[in-house]
DNA sequence: GCCGTTTTCGGCCCGACTGTTTTCAGTCG
């Protein structure tokens, strides 16, 4: 069993635990046992005695040495034995947690989401204590959507509606200040709902305004600080959507509490309590005099418990409050100078070479790439030898009209399925920016498809590696990649590994860049833009890249055109 | 179940909202 399983059984553990209706500090105490896990950089090997871990007691740590011993955990044996595996299922179902589903199971025999249904139907449910009419109708109406909904959405997906929302709440009255907060504002890869933080000293007009707005499927909650809706958009897009209501005075804590996540806010509150102080979305309370301090924004609260600006990419309750300042200083949107991966018209792109190098002048940047595919993507139009040479030829003349500005010659080149690359060695010299990256094979053992990789990492004129697990948030995994060795290989042969910034790839991951950067490979954030509004994805990136906690002098496209070329010439 | 410069017991992050109650438990974030 490697770390993963043993998280996972944890885990389990503690879903088994909540159902039974255990102590909820119990059920608690599993889960932080596998994030002390999670946490530790090691392998489980590597960590060796696993009570030295805060968080892993006598207990767990017997549960986790069965585990690497025998495989499997007599104690999750038990529970699984004693409660039907159908119960944990309806954990899922909202607005039903381990009690509800304890006192179902104990009473009325629940068993499953068939059993429920039926108890309800039979109206015995209402008859419970705790439970009542409007309760059955809920829970029939959770059954029937039951499992028709994803739990997270790809954040392709929302940014639209973020972007929506924010239209109509400029154009409300009565608002001060608003922000978007939760995971979207972490940066997460996928989010469960959109919260939207607002300042107000009218918070019933708000609220009413919000409720008269278009695409409301229903109105899930409406309290005196909140309202819960859900938005339709088409094609059975479904978002659920927050809004909190504060005074000004409140603004700043409560965006911070609703960031989150979660584990960085308790890590907060610890903290706080270490002070004899108490965080609420309300500002801090001293627990002597009951005086409430409040924060005219988040860095301010963060310099009253002695810690430097935490940006919201990285709360997620790991290491963050014992980070230095200069750790924290992540790249940012006005860092980037470039952006080294795009297409057009003479491949898949909609745009022609010209139109795309205004459209990077216009975002500020000193410098480009413009590269298209190669000839292997028939599909995509890839370019023969002949015409890349008179494409290069376009983009070199074309370079010549700017002095401020530079476009490098490019191209994305396929890394053949037999593991060849798609251009001779002779093609590759002459060309400024080579990316290769893979878009066939994908069902190839890991092996293969490291071999292939190696292939055009160990090629002197290959400067960077694109999207390179391939995958597409939420529709495909990608190809199997050993992420590790990928890392050791690209700093060793000092190739640049691609954050893209595609909402739909964000490849790599925010663990992949952490490793990255530790190992001294160098990244690229680029968009792999195919029509103009899709260079807007950058910002997409950089949020990805600041939760992978990556520094400025780790992404290659801070540098200037010449530095950054003489990095990929190095080797040639 | 875990933890301790408030230490071996008694806490464990905090508040809003809903639906059940008639003062609060459960769920959620």
């Amino acid at each position: 069993m490697n770390k993963k399983d043993i998280i996972k059984t944890l885990e389990q553990i503690a879903v088994y635990l909540e159902i039974k209706g255990e102590n909820a500090f119990r059920v608690s105490a599993y889960r932080k046992a596998a994030q002390a896990l999670e946490r530790d950089e090691g392998t489980i090997e590597e960590i060796g005695d696993p009570s030295k871990l805060k968080g892993i007691g006598k207990g767990t740590a017997s549960i986790i040495e069965e585990l690497m011993e025998k495989g499997e955990s007599s104690f999750l044996n038990e529970l699984k034995e004693e409660i039907p595996s159908g119960l944990i299922t309806l954990l899922a179902l909202p607005s039903m947690g381990g009690k509800k589903i304890a006192k179902l199971y104990q009473e009325l025999g629940v068993e499953d989401a068939a059993t429920l249904r039926k108890a309800c139907e039979e109206k015995k449910v209402q008859a419970l204590a705790g439970f009542g009419a409007k309760t059955e109708e809920k829970i029939l109406a959770a059954l029937d959507d039951f499992g028709k909904r994803p739990d997270r959405l790809p954040l392709s997906l929302v940014m639209p509606v973020a972007e929506e929302v924010t239209r109509r709440l400029n154009e409300f009255s009565d608002i001060n200040r608003f922000e978007l907060a939760g995971s979207f504002r972490r940066g997460r890869e996928t989010v469960k709902d959109l919260d939207f933080i607002i300042s107000t000293d009218k918070p019933d007009q708000v609220s009413e305004q919000i409720g008269l707005m278009d695409n409301i499927k229903q109105i899930v909650g409406q309290g005196e600080t909140k309202i819960s809706l859900e938005l339709e958009f088409e094609e059975n897009l479904i978002v659920p959507v927050d809004f909190r209501m504060v005074r000004d005075e409140a603004f700043a804590t409560t965006l911070h509490h609703f960031t989150g996540s979660k584990d960085h806010n308790v890590l907060m509150r610890q903290r706080a309590k270490e002070n004899k102080e108490k965080i609420s979305e309300y500002g801090v309370e001293s627990a002597e005099s009951g005086e409430v301090t409040t924060f005219t924004d988040e860095p301010a609260f963060f310099a009253h418990f002695g810690l430097p600006y935490i940006p919201p990419e990285v709360r997620e309750g790991y290491d963050e409050l014992e980070t230095k300042e200069a750790d924290l200083t992540l790249v940012e949107q006005g860092d980037i100078r470039s952006d080294l991966h795009m297409h057009t018209t003479w491949s898949d792109g909609a745009q022609s070479i010209r139109e795309m190098v205004e459209a990077n002048r216009e975002r500020g940047y000193t410098h480009m790439a413009i590269t298209d595919h190669s000839k292997f993507l028939r599909v995509a139009n890839g370019l023969s030898v002949e015409r890349l040479k008179r494409q290069h030829e376009e983009v070199r003349k074309l370079n010549e009209e700017f002095s401020d500005f530079t476009i490098f010659t490019g191209i994305e080149m396929d890394i053949l399925p037999d593991g060849t690359l798609d251009y001779d060695d002779d093609i590759l010299k002459d060309i400024d920016f080579v990316i290769a990256s893979i878009h066939s094979g994908f069902n190839q053992k890991e092996d293969t498809i490291m071999k292939r990789l190696e292939t055009a990492l160990r090629n002197p004129h290959v400067a960077m590696i694109a999207h390179p697990t391939g995958r597409l948030i939420g529709r495909r995994d990608g190809y199997p990649v050993d992420i590790d060795r990928l890392i050791d290989l690209a700093k060793e042969t000092e190739t640049i590994l691609e954050l893209n910034a595609n909402p739909n790839r964000l490849d790599l991951t925010s663990e992949h860049l952490k490793k990255a950067q530790e190992a001294g490979a160098k990244v690229a954030i680029n968009t792999d833009a195919h029509r103009i509004d899709m260079l807007d994805h950058m910002p997409v990136g950089v949020k990805a890249a600041r939760r992978g906690w990556l520094k400025k002098e780790n992404v290659v496209n801070t540098w200037d055109a010449e530095t950054l070329i003489a990095y990929v010439n190095k080797n040639r």
